[in-house]
DNA sequence: CCGAATTGGTTGTAGCTACAACCTACGGCC
DNA sequence: GGCCGTAGGTTGTAGCTACAACCAATTCGG
């Protein structure tokens, strides 16, 4: 099954995914862990309520809410389990279609949001954002792009970045 | 404790963080997965064995290790148990040191590494190299070095990665 | 309409990671 | 040369994720 002639990683191409595994390793472990000192939340946590606290009526059904956040339904389910034990978030019916499930931010929920936004947006920008130009800023969005159209070519799954556009 | 005046991300900003988010959710899990159904291996354990196999005598120490890997002596502790438990790792006492313990590839281990590297590498090129131009490989190295080092400063956890410097 | 496939979601469980507690060996220092 | 602090690792456990099985509601073909 080996493939005889295997095309290696170039020296530049090396220089550049060594870091970028390094960052994949390292930075979701300092964003969660700015928000579990400060919040008791995941990052996933987090994203689930901003993605939530992000529109009108601060609800979404929950396949909506799983292609913001890129994650299954299954995982999905129990982080939503979770945070409405906690009661941030409150669970219902949907009228429309009696299969589907809406979930709603509670005034906790929305309180919390507000509480903890500040903190994580300094935290991306001492991390990130800070650490870059302007052009680089600019380079990483296409950066990104290219290599989300590889990861998810339909944009299913990812949907939400397109709302997020520099033009 | 909330700021009164947080500085929140501009649309150019947003953008750029919105794709490396969904980059950092979507990509470990697809190199976890390839890894998982061709080798039975998580990328991490991949990660380990790769180390390892990169030593002239495919043997480290445990504290050497960690920082290749970039991660914490515990976690790593767990990691070579499962992988010694396989077949595919031995440990042994550090004669100079007598707290320190070895960790070398067996005959397996390094086998199963050459079997995988080729698939594993394909599927960097896949999502990753092959979706950057040249351009963007060497703009990739600068933002991904810049951003390690606002999370790593000292250098100390990520060290490996200025082995593989382009120039 | 009626059955099959599909959509929307939940739950059980195995496996990995983080955190904290713990143990042994080495080094300095007086 | 004994004591204290630190370095090097291991282990126990709680919590999160992935995977698969499952169930109910809807849609669609004939």
């Amino acid at each position: 099954m080996v493939s005889v002639n295997t095309r290696w990683l170039s020296p530049d191409e090396m220089a550049a995914w060594v870091r970028l595994a390094a960052v994949l390793e390292l930075l979701p472990a300092a964003l969660d862990s700015q928000l579990r000192r400060d919040a008791g939340l995941t990052h996933f946590d987090y994203y689930v309520l901003a993605m939530l606290s992000e529109t009108p009526a601060h609800t979404l059904r929950m396949t909506a809410l799983a292609e913001r956040t890129t994650a299954t339904l299954a995982r999905l389910s129990h982080v939503v389990a979770r945070l409405e034990g906690r009661g941030l978030i409150e669970r219902f019916p949907c009228p429309e279609d009696r299969r589907a499930t809406n979930a709603r931010l509670t005034e906790a929920g929305w309180a919390k949001v507000q509480e903890t936004a500040p903190g994580h947006v300094a935290t991306v920008r001492e991390t990130v954002i800070d650490a870059l130009t302007p052009e680089q800023i600019a380079q990483l969005t296409e950066i990104g792009e290219a290599i989300l159209h590889r990861l998810d070519p339909e944009g299913t799954r990812a949907a939400i970045y397109q709302r997020y556009d520099p033009a």
